[in-house]
Formats: C-alpha cells, sequence, structure tokens
DNA sequence: TTATCCTGTGAATCGTACG
DNA sequence: CCGTACGATTCACAGGATA
C-alpha cells in the first residue's frame, strides 16, 4: 500500500517530489525496504524512535514484590551490538538520502543505543545541532539500589552537513519558554493517564511517546505544510501532532497492532487551536535543594557541627551530607525526627549552625545558595 | 618524574601494584604514553575530560602515526573524525587495562564528542551503567538564536564488563539528595568565582571543571583510600577533591602551565577529618545478624507476636527463630514471602512488634543489638 | 462533595554469599 | 558451575475506593 510507482515520477509530469509522496499515511512495511521506495531529497523532518537493544537480564520485581513489565518485543532483539549497529547504520543511511538539503533529522535514544546512534550519524556527515535532553518528571526508579535512577533520554537534532541550512523557529521556543532561551534539557512527565493508548486495560505499546515531547520539536524545527516522516512509527505519536499542528506525515510501520491504533488515533486528533498550545508547555519546576548540595557546592563544609534551637544535641556534617549524633546518622530530617522521637521533622528549620551573630537555622544557608545559582 | 622503574615491579619485593604506583603525583607526560607505563589492574576510578577539539595538532594522530593538517574541507573532517576515533580507542583501551576488575571510568563529554567515546567505550567490553546529565545551573546562552542553548553535558559511568562488581555507595547518594533516590540527571553551577583558577585575570584553563561535580563522582562510586587515575588532569580538579575526599590520585598532564597551578591547588587543599568522611554506610557492610541470634539473646523472647504492617498476619516466634503462622513455618523472610504469595520478603522489615508507641518493625531490634554489641 | 487512602505502573542493560 | 537462602530495594502520578 502506498509505495510509489516508478511510472509516476517521470520529470516531465511531476512537479516535486512532494506531489507524489504518499502522504498522510502509513506504510505497513519493513521500516528499510519503505525507506528505499521513498525519493531522495524529499521530506523536510525526519524523527525516528528506534529501537533501544535494551539487553535485560532475568525477571525484576519491585520491592513490593509484583513484576516490571519490561520491554521483551522481538523488534527489540538484535544478535549483537554489532549487527545492532549495521542496523543502525542503514536505516541512517537511507534517511540522509530521503531528507532534503535543508531537512533535520531528530533520533531519540537512551544509554543503551544512542552512542551508537549518534557515532554513525556522525560518520555519515550529518551535523549535529544539539543533543537534547528530556528529563523525565516521574521515571521509574531504580528498584534494587544499583544505579542513579535513569531519568532521562536523549535526543539528537542533526542537520545534513555542517553548512546545511535548517529550519529553527528560535522566536517560537522562546515565546514557549516564557522569553527565556529554550535550553537543551526539557521536562515533560513520560506518557500515561489518558494519553495512553491501551486495549482490555493493557498498553498497545510498550514505549509510545508524550505527544508534547513531538510537539516541541516540530514547533522548533518544522514550518506548516513540511513533511514529516517517522520510521518507527509505532502508535503514530509523531502523525498525530503532525496533524494537530498543520504538518503532513508519513509513517512506517510493520505491525498490524500499532499501526491500526495509529489510524484510529490519527482520526480522532483534532488540528490544535490557540488555547491548547498552553498545555503542551512543560510544568515549570520549582528548585528543589537537597542538603546535600550545599555540602557538594561548598556552602557548608564537612565536619560543621550543627545544633537543634536548644542546644539539646549537636551533631556533625558528613561528607554525603547526612548528619551524625551520638551513633546515629541520617539526613537532616531523618536525624532529627529519631532524636526527637517524632514521626518527622523539617531539618532546614530543626537544625542551626553558629552564625557570627548567634545560631541561624540551615534554611538560611539554602537561600544563599538559591541566589547564587538562580538566575 | 614519577614513572615507573622495571626493577621496582618486581614481585618478590612487591606485594601488590598499590605499592608502586606512583600516588598523589601528576605524571608531565603524554597521556598515552604515562598510561602505557602504568601497571595492569592498578586503580579503582579513571576520570576523564578528554579534549574535543579536533584541532589539538599533537593529541591527534592518524592511525598510521601521521598527523592530521588543518581542518579544511570535506574530506579532512572525515579524515579527523576518523583520527579523533582511533585517539580515542587508544586511550580508552589503555584505560581498560589499568583499572582493576571492580573499577569503574568516567568520562565527560559534549555532544562533539560523546557519541565516539560512547561508542568505543562498548566496543570496548565496558558496561554502561549510567549516563549522567550535568545539567548547568548558568550555562552560556546561545547568542546568535540559531539553536538550542548547550546546556548540559554527558557524563558515561562504566565498569569493565557485564558481570563485573563496582562500588556504588547507594546510601551516601541517597542522602545526599534528602532521602529521595540520585537521578541520573545533575544540576551544578559551572565553574566560576572563587574556585575558576585564574592567572593575570585570565581563566587558567578554558573547560575547568566544577569541584561539586568532581565531589559526587567519587562519592558515589569510590571508598576512601582508592586510587583515582585522571589521564587529561588539566589544572587538577580531580586530584583536589581526591585529597579532600581521603582518596589517592594520579594526574597526567603534558602542559607545564596545567601543571604548576594544579600543584599549587592541591598542595592548599585541606583534607576532611576522619569524622566528616564517615558516610551512611550500606546496610550489607554491617555485620549479618541472624534473627536467632535475638532470640538467643534474649533481645526478643520466644513465644512473641509479630505482625506485618497492616495486621493481616499475626506469628509466633520459636525457640530456634522460627517464625510460625496458621500451620505454616519457616525464617522470618521465608515465611513473609509464603504468606504474600511473593517470590521473595525481607522479613526485618515485614515483620513488626507491638512497642509502646505502636507497630516497629523487628529490624529495630537488630539495631539495638548491633548497637549494644559492636564496639 | 471533598479529602484521604490505597493500588497500579512506567524503555531497566537492577544481588550476593555460601555450600 | 549451580542451587539455595539471605535479605535489600521505589518515585511520581493517575485513578479508584473509602471516609
Amino acid at each position: 500500500m502506498g509505495v510509489l510507482e516508478k511510472g509516476r515520477l517521470k520529470p516531465a509530469t511531476v512537479r516535486s517530489w512532494v506531489d507524489v509522496l504518499p502522504y498522510d499515511t502509513i506504510l505497513q512495511q519493513d521500516c528499510i525496504e519503505a525507506m528505499r521506495a521513498l525519493p531522495a531529497k524529499s521530506v523536510d523532518c525526519i524523527f525516528a524512535d528506534p529501537p533501544y537493544n535494551l539487553q535485560l537480564g532475568g525477571d525484576l520485581n519491585r520491592p513490593d514484590g509484583s513484576a516490571v513489565d519490561a520491554v521483551t518485543d522481538e523488534w527489540d532483539k538484535f544478535d549483537s551490538l554489532a549487527a545492532y549497529d549495521a542496523f543502525t547504520r542503514e536505516w541512517l543511511a537511507e534517511a540522509r538520502r530521503i531528507l532534503k538539503d535543508d531537512g533535520t533529522i531528530w533520533v531519540i535514544g537512551s544509554y543503551h543505543n544512542i552512542f551508537k546512534v549518534g557515532s554513525a550519524i556522525q560518520d555519515l556527515g550529518f551535523w549535529i545541532l544539539n543533543d537534547i535532553i528530556w528529563r523525565k518528571a516521574n521515571p521509574m526508579p531504580n528498584f534494587k539500589g544499583t544505579r542513579f535512577t535513569n531519568a532521562h533520554e536523549t535526543l539528537i537534532w542533526a542537520s545534513t552537513g555542517e553548512k546545511a541550512k535548517y529550519t529553527f523557529n528560535y522566536r517560537s521556543m522562546k515565546t514557549l519558554n516564557d522569553e527565556i532561551q529554550m535550553r537543551s534539557d526539557w521536562e515533560f512527565p513520560i506518557c500515561g493517564g489518558q494519553e495512553r493508548l491501551k486495549k482490555g486495560g493493557t498498553k498497545v505499546h510498550p514505549t509510545q511517546k508524550p505527544e508534547a515531547l513531538l510537539y516541541r520539536i516540530m514547533l522548533a524545527s518544522t514550518k506548516p505544510g513540511d513533511v514529516v516522516l517517522d520510521p518507527f512509527f509505532g502508535t503514530g505519536t509523531t502523525g498525530a501532532v503532525a496533524k494537530r499542528l498543520g504538518r503532513r506525515w508519513i509513517g512506517i510501520e510493520r505491525e498490524t497492532a500499532y499501526v491500526e491504533a495509529a489510524r484510529e488515533r490519527i482520526e480522532a486528533a483534532l488540528p490544535l487551536d490557540e488555547s491548547a498550545l498552553k498545555t503542551m508547555q512543560a510544568p515549570k519546576s520549582q528548585p528543589r535543594v537537597a542538603f546535600g548540595q550545599l555540602v557538594e557546592n561548598g556552602f557548608l563544609k564537612p565536619g560543621t557541627v550543627l545544633t537543634d534551637g536548644k542546644r539539646r544535641w549537636k551533631a556533625v556534617v558528613g561528607a554525603d551530607g547526612s548528619l551524625s549524633c551520638d551513633g546515629q546518622a541520617g539526613s537532616i530530617h531523618k536525624l532529627g525526627a529519631t532524636l526527637q522521637n517524632a514521626p518527622s521533622c523539617n531539618g532546614w528549620t530543626f537544625w542551626n549552625y553558629e552564625a557570627a551573630d548567634g545560631l541561624k537555622p540551615i534554611d538560611a544557608i539554602r537561600q544563599n545558595y538559591l541566589l547564587a545559582t538562580q538566575p
């Protein structure tokens, strides 16, 4: 379906590739095959969410014993790192051929695959414009306490070459960000709630991306009427957002279940009005300062002695921002609660340091830190 | 200076590599040469901030050893990218040789080089544990308005292999972050103010890293006394923080101006005292206490009734430290798992006893036992 | 009706020691 | 090498149930 017929591509009858591209359509085919059938220099933007090649071990259970529903789908399985690398270079080479000279490509990934992707992008002659960090507001925790919480994903944004022109709607981005330049780190919640496509109570796709992410991408790097290609279409977030923003789209997806869900979804999508624009803005995250940050940044030295307002207890600041007192140790809040035998305690106001003019709550130091670091 | 002499490495007189390493010293040499002279499996941690400027002349050689000329045309760009790749793989291979089996490596970079670095790290058999985002609180704006403000840098943290052990001070990180798991995105201000090394009003090093960054890295992934190697030492942030935190360090740096600045700086750094260096210990590093010991030593009487937090089950303590409930019996862990129909269960936190002020987990009794019996 | 509690869940390379 | 036992381990948000 939708594949180009050679006969239609005669230069004499076709004014531009745009006239023969299969717009606003899902090509249910293998990704690379479908891309090979598309003409060179024909799309304005590519957004790609390729398989991440996760290497998961056994089952993972949460501390409460329940099981984690992991990504175990066949499409994420590759024989080796080298096989994944080869696959990556193959589809990226097609992507480069299909992109117009002034087009740009976005690829999203995690540490499992993004370095292979980025390396291939550079080798193929793309020119990286930015790497963008999607900070997840609500990531899955690290249940076993073995690593840092994997709380972000990385996007690479690249043009077709060092000297290539490209679209960047600087003003739109600045407006979207309350008149401050849009930075390379974006915060969005993961896709859930009403937005998450479900069938029979279970998620249709294990890795559905939030529309807010695609919204910002298209608003930043495409113009109305541009053609956006998504070679790993999944449940069609790209198509839904493109329709809402007045862009044209082409999706490539092999799995029937995903294709059907995407069709329904895009059919139901309505062009966006101005009021909805605001809702796509990321919520302003309030600066949260951990006690440990003050220690790390030299606002409070490890070894400093803190005391409560009535000087009943003396505690020593540890290198990791812990407090120790009489053989007990913990965070400023935990230790305060333990010593008072209370269920909870606000360590910021409970603990004090000796200032020139008497005891002062450590919250004063936090305020200093905020003043020094916030613009 | 400081280079190992072969004569000192005789197994008969040297008990371990640790005895012959040039500690707390700067090796003023070429990075790769100096690394080649270091013994295999000899350092606990490597922090590397490699150059990413492709025109650092001497640093960049083609695989055949010839120098790369000035970068002007397309061909040379690919050529220099390949040369950078070769350089990266060369020093990373040495790093892997020098690292102990249970050591880890950190590499920091930007989108210019981090994908090449990460790809090489994976190809060399390292196992990526996390990629970490340093969100700059005060990044340089994009003056021309042509891209997103480049407001972060990326760190890769990797062990020596998929099954390799490694140090991760989970409790310290959680304490440092106000009792919430430390995430993969870290916010720090860029290095400035008093901390920024200057000479005659101008900065000594263009990319001096903030000490807070190294502080968190070492606190997370090393133990006191560990050896931290920095093959691109620059002005010695790694050395200064290592000294403060009671870690040993080795720096490699070729430029005399940097070496001199680093020496002065580290000389002036003050080590933290013993009490402040104590960080939150993982429970698993405490001596193991069997539940039966508490019974044997009278901390808990046989016949005591225990219950889960929601009082769904009541179990009786046996004289042998077993628990019985509804005709089922077993260890505190096994019975908890069986009753909940869960794959596993931590009996210490699952089971509670009636204290004067409500239910308390039996882990509290274990803590009392530890306090009473540990020196 | 509103406030609170309880439960479910998301791209995850998720343990270790001992016999 | 493998099996078994110990026992360590979760954050934010949504949605439904309860008070």
